[in-house]
DNA sequence: GTAGGGTTAG
């Protein structure tokens, strides 16, 4: 270096040097701090030379990388006479983006000589990337295709990451689109763009339509496409990236290795990462992060600890990522010590609690099931992140805090926080849950608005809503649009059509999913079975059972045996169940007596009732629900002493108060709640009238009120009711006074719909020509006519 | 102008 301190500027020598250009740019290059560039400056003009474009260029790029205030840059462009081009671009790049495109747009005035190149255009477009509104990118987006720019690849690029990185997957497309000759980062670019997108399958048909089109692919586009393989577990799009990168070279590059090391972990091949891993003789911080998480993440938490303790002792400090790594969140039952250990080292040494590591505990904390715990540490997060907000949102809909989920994706749409399909995934399962259709719609018209790419799971997210909310058209219209279709895709339409009734069609769709060589999971027969038990398909679920462990090597679990029985018994064939329970190989569970009762319940069978509850009563002695189905079947054969004796033990044995019977009906976006015998609603004088009258209307029609008949698993504040002022009723009534003549009705109760009201409505669907749908606890009933879909199978 | 690891889902 010419010089070392201030002082030496003063020399005459450097006096002299500073007349010659290039030493000047080389005291400017040197130069470490703005003081120096300050006394150069100085200098250079006491000498009587006034810096040239090419100095001042250099200047004011040095300037800015020493960080100079914005002011300054902005007053060294004006005190040159006639700037030029390179001069611009260079202070277009050197200021911050938005003072960077104010300036812009105040050149024609100012400078009306310059006319703005492409490289002035990509500035200002990778400007616009980072502002907080999309508004000024989309400006300069016009005038880039006004002035003709908008094939250039530099142009090109920086406007398609503008349009990525506000989620405008599309736009960001048409913009590519309109690049007749991308060059390699332009490709990157969209790639890398579409994975941060979570636009993963987009980003591998752009990855595939790159290579076979010749264009030159780098390292960068092996790393930017290897997340999106990996997070699809497409081992074998992964595996052919690693024999592209072999051909190329560009396998060893640390990045791209890297990459595959997470692709094989998370496709399940620890070997072959591990062979990876071990092949790399300095693994950097972030390979053995990788390796970390992929021990830690397919259960193998031992060597996960191994290779953090290797990189504690040889390559320094760990950083966030290795700790969210390290927690064991695939198995956080088996090592809960060890999550709560790195959650209070992470608070104590409080430089590990950012959003990712914040992230990783919400979930842990969710998966334990400690949702106060989950939720103290979300609420705590300065900056949420779209994993932190998706972690707990899932968290809530999996410990079936629909509403919680639900409040919580309210609450980021008025933050303007944006989802993605992750978080619309989770908030569909639990509109699912609740029933809410009209929720669910609601989220269905987000996810378009939003244009978020509709992968396998937002789709069977959707069918899965439209079906368990009622909509079972919708969720087939859905299905049948799906171009990529998974076993879970199946499972769910199979098993909407069970809810809905239909069994005969979830068989059809069973066989046409074999013949698609779709391979069955024990779900898919669970599915089956429902519907057959649902569909009073005896025979049909009968054939599944043993196609299961025959033809499939499927070993059937309790909830198998559990709808085998429920199957046999709704149809009446009581003995044949109590048989089928007997060749169960390990003790029959709750679940399979349970269904046993239930049936015992629908055929009054009492002594059988009998052995089943003491099964279930020795089972699961703190379980009270069992006790109300004996008592009322006690009560169905006007056995009142054995009824009141078993409601006693219940009474002792309870600690718990008893859910009570509720329904729920959406009219015009508003969800109306009634409760048995219900007066709080603001309609109910009018609701009361009308239901006496549609009473006196059925009652002509041949309706008898069931009233001493058992009443399923309802409650017994329900029970002491009137059955006429049952909240289903009431719900339906105030439905048909609260919509068009003709139209639909849906309702949704939170116990088993009870015999009564059954009956009642199938009549009420006679007498106003009305389609009701009504969700209760276990499945659908689609009223029509004077007949339900269920067949009396309910 | 693009760049590897970590969190979230049916």
């Amino acid at each position: 270096m010419l010089w070392r301190s201030p002082s030496y500027l003063s020399s005459a020598a450097t006096s002299l040097c500073l007349r010659r250009r290039s030493f000047y740019l080389d005291l400017i290059s040197g130069a470490s701090t703005l003081r120096h560039l300050d006394q150069i400056l100085a200098h250079a003009i006491l000498s009587g030379r006034h810096p040239d474009l090419v100095t001042t260029t250099k200047l004011l790029h040095r300037l800015a990388d020493l960080g100079s205030p914005p002011t300054h840059l902005l007053r060294l462009f004006s005190s040159v006479p006639r700037p030029d081009l390179f001069l611009l671009n260079v202070l277009l790049r050197s200021l911050p983006p938005s003072s960077a495109l104010l300036f812009l747009s105040s050149l024609r005035r100012a400078h009306p000589h310059l006319r703005p190149d492409s490289f002035t255009y990509a500035f200002a477009a990778s400007a616009t990337a980072s502002l907080l509104s999309p508004a000024p990118g989309r400006a300069l987006h016009a005038r880039v295709i006004i002035d003709g720019f908008a094939t250039d690849p530099f142009v090109g690029s920086a406007l398609t990451d503008f349009y990525l990185n506000f989620s405008q997957v599309s736009a960001a497309e048409k913009v590519f689109d309109g690049v007749p000759d991308p060059d390699t980062v332009l490709w990157n670019t969209l790639i890398s763009g579409l994975v941060q997108n979570c636009a993963f399958l987009r980003s591998l048909r752009v990855f595939k339509q790159m290579v076979m089109t010749g264009a030159r692919f780098d390292s960068t586009t092996l790393a930017v496409v290897l997340p999106a393989a990996a997070e699809l577990q497409e081992l074998i799009v992964g595996m052919t990236v690693h024999c592209l990168g072999m051909k190329s070279g560009l396998a060893f590059h640390s990045h791209v290795v890297t990459g595959f090391i997470s692709l094989y972990s998370k496709c399940g091949e620890i070997p072959a990462a591990k062979f990876l891993f071990e092949q790399i003789d300095e693994p950097d911080l972030i390979a053995c992060n990788a390796m970390i998480s992929g021990y830690s993440s397919n259960g193998l938490v031992g060597s996960s600890v191994d290779v953090f303790r290797e990189l504690l002792a040889f390559r320094g400090r760990p950083n966030s990522s290795t700790m969210v790594g390290l927690i064991p969140v695939s198995s956080p039952f088996e090592h809960e010590s060890l999550s709560r250990s790195i959650h209070s080292f992470a608070i104590k040494s409080g430089l590990y609690l950012n959003s990712p590591v914040s992230t990783a505990f919400t979930t842990v904390y969710c998966r334990l099931n400690d949702m106060e715990a989950a939720r103290k540490v979300f609420d705590a997060m300065p900056e949420k992140s779209m994993a932190s907000w998706n972690a707990m949102i899932s968290g809530y809909a999996q410990n079936g805090l629909t509403e919680m989920a639900i409040s919580l994706f309210r609450e980021m749409q008025d933050l303007n926080v944006r989802p993605n399909q992750i978080t619309v995934t989770s908030t569909l399962s639990a509109c699912a849950q609740l029933g809410a259709l009209t929720l669910g719609k609601w989220v269905h018209q987000i996810i378009t608005q939003e244009d978020l790419e509709l992968n396998v799971y937002v789709l069977t997210a959707l069918i899965d809503m439209y079906a368990k909310c009622g909509s079972i058209m919708e969720a087939r219209r859905i299905f049948d649009g799906m171009v990529e279709k998974n076993v879970v895709s199946w499972n769910a339409m199979i098993l909407g059509y069970g809810l809905h009734g239909q069994g005969l069609e979830a068989l059809k769709l069973f066989k046409e999913m074999l013949n698609a060589r779709i391979a069955p999971t024990g779900v898919t027969f669970l599915s089956v079975l429902y519907a057959c038990s649902h569909g009073g398909l005896v025979e049909e679920g009968r054939a599944a059972f043993w196609s299961m462990t025959c033809d499939h090597g499927i070993k059937p679990g309790p909830e198998h045996y559990a709808c085998m029985v429920d199957l046999l018994g709704r149809a009446g064939q009581l003995k044949e169940a109590l048989e089928f329970i007997e060749t169960v190989p390990e003790s029959a569970g709750p679940g399979v007596w349970g269904a046993l009762l239930g049936a015992c319940m629908k055929h009054k069978e009492t002594s059988l009732a009998r052995l089943a509850s003491e099964k279930l009563f020795e089972l699961e002695p703190e379980n009270t629900s069992y006790y109300v189905l004996l008592s009322n079947i006690y009560s169905a054969n006007r056995n009142y002493p054995e009824a009141a004796m078993v409601r006693q033990q219940d009474a002792k044995s309870r600690k718990l108060p008893k859910t009570p019977g509720c329904t729920l009906i959406e009219i015009r976006d508003e969800v109306h709640i009634f409760t048995s015998g219900d007066r709080s609603h603001p309609q109910s004088v009018l609701i009361y009238s009308m239901l006496d009258k549609l009473t006196g209307k059925m009652v002509e029609a041949g309706y008898r009120a069931e009233t001493d008949v058992a009443l399923y698993d309802v409650e017994e504040e329900e029970k002491e009711h009137m059955v006429k002022v049952h909240s289903e009723k009431l719900a339906i009534v105030f439905g048909l006074i609260s919509t068009e003549p003709g139209s639909e009705i849906r309702i949704i109760k939170n116990l088993r719909v009870c015999l009564d009201c059954h009956a009642a409505t199938k009549f009420i669907s006679r007498i106003t020509q009305r389609l009701i749908i009504v969700r209760d606890a276990t499945r659908f009933h689609h009223f029509k006519d004077g007949a339900c879909s269920c067949g009396d199978f309910w």
